[in-house]
RNA sequence: GUGGCUGUAGCUCAAUUGGUUAGAGCGCCGGACUGUGGCUCCGGAGGUUGCGGGUUCAAUCCCCGUCAGCCACCCCA
């Protein structure tokens, strides 16, 4: 078992490739349909682009080393820092609302396990100099309407949204210091699906009132009408619902409401996230995250960049993959063959070759036999690669200025004219 | 990074209490079939049993180490 790639690397074989090029060209198709431009940047990059404001989360997983120049470097393990430099470098040229993806590869150092290498594709899709609710159901539509390009429904994914600012309004108002938020938003983060209570073990130092944080009941923190119930109670509460209130309205009104659901215990692992935060599930929830993103508000600046404000999300094309393969989506071969071309003796190749050359310059994919065999032997390799028909030539043809055009599928069989076939018709 | 489970042909799996030349199906190549594919039949290639060491007359099987994969934790994309 040698030549393998390395442990979190993966070989792409020509039915792995016709996957990953069917997911790209899905991401294309509808980041265009959203008017988002395409941009890529150098897939290494200096080791304190990501170590200096990135979040100490990904730090510990950078794949990084020293170069031959005795740079500190690192393979990215996100594209926001790299889009953050970029939009600075131009950021007063460019128009806002800038509206821009990417697909870059992606890399981390961790040991793998299903849905998680060392490496990834992960589409990246941002608007920046933004800050309507607007801006955030865009997005979340765009991520909506890709699975939809996919052919999944409500019935396999949801998107699952919650808010910063609800969070820390909530939290605030349930006696929980304001240093101690952080650690509240993980606890809320590892609730589980069968808690009934939502509890903040902190203990006395971290709540203002020097006791232990009330519990809330999880209930009350799934859906919008409960959440805002809960939030009205609260102070600030009313004001600081709104934005979650207005996109999800959005995304009604746009009829992709049966996607979306309120749940506050979506909270994102990434400190920076300053707003709407959301990650979309399969509704079987055997997989990880199949995307996940949210408002970063401050991120930008604080990257050295313009004060600019900013939204986006990431999906990654391993966990889609993997939904893709459960849900059986085959994606169509990575060629496609117009004709395979059959020479029964060595003297009608030149006719064949002659034939295959005209129907190339027509754009129609061609291939025939690269060494000489029966014309059943022929028959079964056009048939393996998956050609439509054969156009056999023999002698009897050649004499007649014919050929024999044989549907691969249908089992039938026509003499056609060769003047046609030269022209690029079958028939 | 921690712990558990598992490693036999390209794939899915066999191989008496440790026993002689490690097998089968599928796939691949060839033949039956020198002008007609999918079926059938026949044949062939392909293994240092993940790797290294130990116990034993003898190891695919038992022990240790290591690597890899899977799962959980951690964490996240």
């Amino acid at each position: 078992m040698q030549g393998k790639a390395l442990p979190g690397f993966r070989d792409f074989y020509p039915e792995d490739l016709t996957l990953r090029n069917h997911i790209f060209a899905t991401w294309r198709s509808v980041a265009a349909r959203y008017g988002f431009e395409e941009y890529d940047g150098p897939p290494l990059e200096a080791l304190d682009l990501y170590t200096r404001k990135s979040g100490e989360e990904i730090e510990q997983q950078l794949y990084s080393f020293r170069d031959k120049g005795d740079r500190d470097v690192a393979l990215r393990p996100e594209m926001t820092p790299t889009l953050a430099r970029m939009v600075a470098a131009r950021g007063q040229a460019l128009k806002k609302p800038i509206r821009w993806f990417s697909i870059p590869q992606l890399f981390r150092y961790e040991r793998q396990q299903r849905g998680r290498l060392k490496e990834h594709f992960q589409l990246n899709m941002d608007i920046i100099g933004e800050t309507s609710a607007l801006a955030d159901a865009e997005l979340i539509a765009a991520a909506i309407d890709i699975m939809r390009a996919f052919a999944f429904g409500p019935g396999d994914f949801k998107v699952r949204m919650s808010d910063r600012r609800v969070l820390r309004t909530l939290l605030l108002g349930y006696d929980i210091r304001e240093d101690s938020l952080q650690q509240a938003f993980a606890m809320l983060d590892k609730t589980g699906k069968d808690e009934e209570w939502v509890t903040w073990q902190l203990g006395g130092a971290y709540t203002g009132s020097g006791q232990t944080s009330r519990p809330i009941p999880r209930r009350s923190l799934i859906g919008l009408e409960p959440v805002s119930e809960l939030l009205s109670s609260l102070p600030g509460g009313g004001h600081a619902i709104e934005p979650l209130r207005e996109t999800v309205a959005t995304l009604t009104t746009m009829g992709l409401g049966d996607f979306v659901e309120v749940d506050l215990t979506i909270v994102r692992g990434l400190a920076y996230y300053t707003g709407i935060v959301f990650e979309l599930f399969d509704t079987q929830h055997k997989l990880r995250a199949i995307a996940g993103g949210g408002r970063y508000d401050g991120l930008l600046k604080a990257a050295g960049g313009p004060d600019l404000p900013a939204l986006g999300f990431g999906m990654g094309d391993v966990v889609l993959s993997e939904l893709l393969k459960e849900r059986g989506v085959a994606p169509k071969a990575s060629i496609e063959l117009g004709a395979f071309l059959i020479a029964v003796g060595g003297d009608d190749m030149p006719l064949v070759l002659k034939l295959a050359h005209a129907m190339r310059d027509r754009g129609i994919a061609v291939e025939y036999g690269l060494r000489h065999a029966g014309v059943r032997k022929q028959l079964e390799l056009a048939a393996a690669r998956g050609a439509p028909r054969a156009v056999i030539i023999g002698p009897e043809e050649r004499q007649a200025g014919l050929a024999v055009v044989r549907d691969l599928n249908a089992g039938t069989e026509a003499k056609v004219p060769l003047d046609k076939l030269l022209n690029g018709y079958f028939d």
